[in-house]
DNA sequence: GTCCCTATACTCGGATAGCAAGTGTCCGAGTATAGGCGG
DNA sequence: CCGCCTATACTCGGACACTTGCTATCCGAGTATAGGGAC
């Protein structure tokens, strides 16, 4: 079980573009600058949550990414889903319903209950995503390090004014 | 993010196990063959189970496996974990040091917010699992399909008689 | 001076290679058993 | 009849190919801008 790392980055530019003002955008080169990470790849992952409707892509010259709705209408959650697309960590195969004592359908009506503990626990991880929204990463990062935020706050507004 | 198949044979071998004498064994073809699953592959999870202290490999003639301990005292994660290899799925690489924007490591002296967020998913993932043992899964499995547990049995019966 | 048109530069978007980890399989090392032999 | 020894058959254990999906990259389609020309 691991995570792309894709999704680290597309946390720290989601909270990146949540300082922009939203009559403006940051190009996926600038975002990658700003991490150093990759740029080609880092716009794949910016495609995808674009395609799910967390971040808008402006084409063109001048153009750019930004957040399509208010950092605090975003969770955690919704930006991890669309970087790893929402596929299931454990899947049931019904083996219990497999090999030599394997018996009729009938028998198996209620859910297989290693299965549901599975479930259990990935709701019980998602249910920690998805109440953490964009804000609160943004107020956390500010007061770990506020040194660092002011740097990164004076960087963007020197990108934007050029 | 995706869990091994073996996750899902690893849970169901324990649960058979659990119902075998503690002076007894089953043999990994034995249980590849309960479950239909590739014998070959099923048997190295078997042995990773094993290397974690869950599982007892008797060798020689009228070997097998067996649990290392009473079924009560294994927990579901020990289980994932033994399969999986305790990875955690998400890693944190520090971006936020990186780029044109990074300051002094005095600047970063708590840890990343992002980070804290999926690992305190990552806890309620595994608090969930830590908190069901084999018994509980095996008392589950007896409620949802009595039908096939006692099919289970009698085939356990048989295989260990002969 | 104002409007329009065109060429340009820059952006996102999807299609294309490379690589690591999981998946699947095999054969060798080690051990309890079963049978035969000797006492 | 009893004990011991040897050969055997069966087990686990680790080493070896293959496939899927993540990682990384590139070039083409589309658009706002800037400049020049006509009116």
């Amino acid at each position: 079980m691991k995570l792309s790392d894709g999704v680290e980055w597309a946390l720290h530019c989601a909270t990146v573009l949540a300082a922009v003002p939203p009559d403006r955008g940051l190009t996926a080169a600038k975002l990658a600058e700003f991490h150093d990470v990759p740029s080609a790849y880092l716009a794949k992952h910016l495609q995808a949550l674009t395609r799910a409707g967390i971040f808008e892509a402006v084409p063109g010259r001048r153009g750019g990414y930004r957040l399509a709705r208010p950092a605090s209408e975003i969770s955690v959650l919704d930006v991890v889903d669309a970087v790893e697309g929402r596929l299931r960590p454990f899947l049931c195969s019904e083996i219990r319903q497999r090999g030599p004592v394997a018996g009729p359908k009938s028998d198996y009506r209620k859910a297989c209950g290693i299965s549901r503990v599975m479930y259990d626990a990935e709701n019980a991880y998602r249910d920690v995503l998805k109440h953490t929204s964009l804000t609160d990463l943004i107020t956390g990062l500010m007061a770990d390090a506020p040194h660092a935020a002011v740097r990164g706050a004076t960087w963007l507004q020197k990108e934007l004014s050029s």
